[in-house]
Order: structure tokens, then sequence, then C-alpha cells
DNA sequence: ATTGCTCTGAGACAATGTATCGCAACAGTA
DNA sequence: TACTGTTGCGATACATTGTCTCAGAGCAAT
């Protein structure tokens, strides 16, 4: 029995782990939305088998976790600015950017407690911003209002990018040509404002919109910790 | 051939509407989630093929948008206060009860455009509780910021319900005596002000939190609208 | 009575998450 | 160097899913 008739040994599966793993999964969460992540086709992604990468999770939603968890990293600041106004809107501001960069976000945010490394260090900050500004139950009122505010400014705004996408139109639009459904709706006269707002309303981009939304929010939480400490 | 000899004629099938397979399905999601919607399952309760759906919906996410649609019609105010802050304050307040009883809704609210005709009266109703009050811009923006911040808040408030749920604990006992990941965590020392949060912090009930977040932004809203259309 | 149409269900299909289990390669021991 | 235990991997399997196709069954119109 020469080399020749021996085959070559049986190549070691390539290392993984869940960083490799995730990235995966990440990727293809991007290319077609969460829906495209299947553990079978991150699996053959890394050229694994499906069962490979029950080493690594014990479960599918532990890799959405992970993934959250991953992008948290990106939305993390490298350093903040002193002013808590400043802070909380570049945190809302690199939130929305992810979910605009990985649209996917937008399904899990808000989901489920996010307790990863990465979103702890979020949170971490998010409460430094505020450091000795007020006691601690106003902080974390402002923290949880704030970031229901932008959670669900952001859900909606990937939303509304999605149905237009789907139409390829803007929604403007798709509710004045081709959204058939609603000018009907409209038209039955049992929704005045809604009616005005669509005739006449303003198209302000999500962006503005979003910021200005923000804004009031934050005045709010201004107004709140001017008041000094109960 | 007798009477006793032919078989009873088939039954013809019970009749189906959109309202009865949404009742079905919303039943099954009440007591299961949102994953334990199947097509064959509300078929099954049906009595019917799952194929027959198909006359009624053409995809399974259009399920989910007459479900959604449905606890809209939950939501909706019999009638509405004069005043703004009350009426923003019931809307809120009721989708935030019919989350509540309809935990998936959370899974859903802003997922995607609500278009069917209980979302629009509601936000018909919505837009009608700032009627004349400031210069369409404003409101949009006020109606956008106010439902934009519930929704986040009751997509958290579920969410930490079905963590405490599955460790059948409280959260912060949760953090503080069984959540080993978290303490460890705190324990590095990188996150101080969370840290003093989970130490220190006052367990407020979810519906006081709830509101006053609410009462915070309604507080944003008003000093929009004093201020006299630009 | 016959024809055509509409609805329905049976079956099929590919994809999914996950359990089970046998094997193959390595670590450690004699 | 032989042997053995352990670990990790993948092949296979299974139940479940959304949805397609297609043939038949009942009804309406001729």
């Amino acid at each position: 029995m020469t080399v020749w008739d021996r085959p070559e040994p049986p190549t070691r599966p390539a290392p993984l782990d869940r960083e490799r793993i995730v990235a995966a999964a990440i990727a293809l969460a991007d290319e077609g939305g969460l829906e495209a992540v299947s553990l079978r086709k991150v699996a053959a992604r890394l050229e694994a088998g499906p069962m490979r990468l029950y080493g690594y999770i014990s479960t599918k939603e532990e890799l959405f976790d992970l993934m959250m968890d991953e992008v948290h990293a990106e939305i993390l600041p490298e350093e903040q600015p002193g002013d808590w106004r400043e802070a909380l809107r570049i945190l809302a501001g690199r939130t929305r950017q992810a979910a605009l960069r990985h649209e996917w976000l937008a399904d899990l945010l808000g989901g489920r407690p996010a307790l990863g490394p990465n979103a702890l260090a979020v949170t971490e900050a998010t409460l430094a911003a505020f450091d000795g500004l007020a006691d601690l139950d106003t902080v974390m009122r402002a923290v949880e209002t704030v970031s229901a505010y932008f959670t669900g400014a952001i859900r909606r705004e990937i939303a509304h990018l999605r149905a237009e996408r789907a139409t390829g139109l803007s929604e403007r639009d798709w509710q004045r040509t081709s959204g058939p459904h609603v000018m009907r709706m409209l038209a039955t006269g049992r929704f005045p404002a809604l009616a005005k707002v669509v005739h006449d309303g303003t198209d302000v981009d999500a962006e503005t919109s979003f910021a200005t939304g923000l804004d009031w929010v934050l005045d709010a939480v201004a107004a709140k910790l001017a008041r000094p400490p109960a």
C-alpha cells in the first residue's frame, strides 16, 4: 500500500468559535433578513454540519441574542461627550444607524432583555451619562423613557422603509395613488383627521422626524433633571 | 337500498369567514404565543383543511395583520374625553392592556404599518385628540413621538414579563441571586453605574413606570403645543 | 342531462429546529 | 507501542411548518 494508494487524511474541520458563527449569521441576516437565518445556512457558510453549532449555542434564540449583542458593539460610542443630551443623542443615533445597516435589528430590538456584555456596556454608558444629575429613580425613568422612545421610533421607521420598498414607492405616493384600500377608507369620511394629514401633511424625512421626537423627549427629561433630587 | 344502507350525505363544510379565522388564530396566540399559530392549527380549530384558509388570506403574514387589526378594535375607546392628555393616556393605556391580554401583540407592535380599519380608527382618534391644538406638522410629530414611546415601553415590559416568567423570579431577584452571568459582569467593575442601579435601585411596578414615562412625554408634547403654530 | 365553474381537500415538497447515535480522532495510561 | 476512554462531529431522522399543485365534488347555468 503505497502513499499513492492511500487517500489524504480527512481534513480536520476548520476551527469554529462563536465569533465566526455570529458573523456568518449576521451576514445572512443582512442579506436576507432574519428569516434568512437558519442554522443550516449558517453552518453551511462555515462549511460545517448544522449540529456542530449546538456546541456553541443551544438554541436558535441564543444565536439571535448573540447577534443582538454583536451589534451593540457597533452601537457603543468610542468616547462620551460630557453633555448628557449629546451623549443620549449619540446613543440613539448610533442605534438608529445600526438598525439601518442591519434592518433585522428592528425585529429584535426590545424583543427580549439584552444582557450580553456589549448591551450591558451600552446600558452602562447610558446610565453614566446621567451620573450625578439626579437621584437613581429619576435616572432610571429617564433612561427607560428615552430608550422606549427611540426603540419604538426605529421600529416604525424600519417598518415604513420596508413597506415602501415592497411597493417601490414612497409611502405618501403609495397612500395617494396605489393604496386603494386606504384611499377607499379615507373616502368613507370616517377618518377626517387622517384624511387631512394624508392630503395636507408635509413629508418629513425620517431622520429629522426621529431627531425631533428625540429632542422633545430629551426636553422632557431635562425638565425632570432640573428639579433637585427628591 | 334502504335509508339505513345509505350513508349520511357528506356534511357540508361549516361556513367560514375571516372573523372566525382570526378569532381562532387569536385564541391560539393567546394560549401559546405567536409561534403557536400555524395555519394548520388554525384550520384544525375550524374543522377545515389548511388550504381552505387560503381563500380568505393569501399568506400567514396577512393573518397576523388581521389579528393586529382585530386587537385594535379592543384598543379603540368608546368615547373620547375632550382633554387631549387624557385621551392620549387612555389610548396608551388601552394599548398596554391589550398587550397584557394578548402578549403576542408586543411582537407585532410597530413591526409593520397598521392599515386595517380598526387601526386606522385608532390613528384617527389619536389625531382627533389634537384637533385644532397645533399645526399639522406638530400634531404629526406629537402623535408619532407618543406612540413611539408607548410602543417601545410596552414591548420592553412584555419582554421583561416573559423573562421573569421564564425564571419564575422577579427580575431584580433574578439579577441578584440567580443571574450568575449578570452578577459576574457586574463584579468585573466595568459597569459601575449599572451595578449601583442593580444594588440600590428601587423596583417600580411596571404600570407606574409606564405612566410616568408617558407623562414625561406628554409634558414635552404639551410644551410644543403651547407654542403657537409656526 | 350536461357542461362549466368554483371551491376544497389530499398529497406533495422543500425547508426548518432539534434529538439521537455511531464513529473517528485524540489524550492519557500501561 | 498497544489500549482505552472521552470528546466532538456529522449522518440520519423526525415532526412541523408554509405553500403549491391537482384532481374531484358539488352547484349553477344551459
